[in-house]
DNA sequence: TACATTTGTATCGCGCACGACTTAAACGTG
DNA sequence: CACGTTTAAGTCGTGCGCGATACAAATGTA
């Protein structure tokens, strides 16, 4: 192994953007049977907890700006998951709204999590040690996202 | 925050995708200056290791398949960092060569892994336990690869 | 030596990500 | 009220990722 490969940022941010996509693969079983993808399960999710979140808000929570999340909500529009309206009081924020089909779609969902569970913690894998890499990336999305702020 | 919220993958695939691409993002400057992306930066990376080496064995380093891998080198080679050439004696295989532009890059590329781990490791973020979340990245790494070989 | 199978690379289509830019509504200040 | 500034959403272009598929070279086997 060469001098550059025992470099830390490389022996972190090489396996972030591995498990990163690998993880999104492993989702994508449970995600295609529902007619989604990983993105917009996670605008689902915030839909979920809170329906009729204006695209700022979508925005602010999973950190992705709107030149992504416009083309991806038109296109969760299109499949009958999710409506875009105006804002009357702000004709410059759009409200999503969950549909029917949307809405439905939470139970379809719930046992997803519980699957990835167990692809995240296994004999190897404990529990305990899956909390503390959560609260070091809550740190570092700190970081991170307040760097791009300024 | 919602029942669903609170669920553990939730907790932790969503922070890995978030951080994964505010990592990239952190490397974009540094990378700009140098006239490649941060995949091609990982192609380098390979490359400055191990001059020569065929798509096949950049794919499985690098965990990106031909389809990806492909379009990419081809990119790269048109910038001038590479050179691809089929194999005399397997035609069916391109072999990966650094032109001087190419392995020139190298110096300029030494001081970045340094200013990668200054936004790693902080006060809040102890050296101790990135280490340890290597480790833990590296073990779903062979998990969740050996499974898609399946 | 014929022919099926495997291997290595590449093409195509689609959906992100994201920097740069546009457009329009709302707001602030004189 | 006029007008510059801010805010919210969107468009455009480029570069990944990746599933599906194509194709040719190499290999295995009867």
């Amino acid at each position: 192994m060469d001098d550059s490969q025992l470099q830390l940022s490389n022996q972190i941010c090489f396996p972030l953007y591995s498990v990163s996509r690998l993880l999104t693969k492993a989702y994508k079983p449970f995600l295609d049977k529902m007619g989604i993808t990983y993105p917009q399960y996670l605008v689902m999710m915030v839909l979920w907890e809170n329906d009729g979140t204006p695209v700022n808000q979508i925005s602010e929570k999973l950190l992705l700006n709107t030149n992504t999340l416009s083309p991806l909500l038109k296109r969760m529009e299109k499949s009958g998951f999710i409506e875009r309206n105006r804002s009357e009081e702000d004709e410059r924020t759009v409200i999503i709204k969950l549909t029917e089909k949307g809405k439905h779609l939470k139970t379809e969902a719930a046992p997803v999590p519980d699957e990835l569970a167990k692809i995240l913690v296994t004999e190897n894998i404990k529990l305990s040690e899956v909390m503390q890499l959560k609260d070091l990336l809550n740190e570092w999305i700190k970081m991170l996202s307040d760097d791009n702020k300024k």
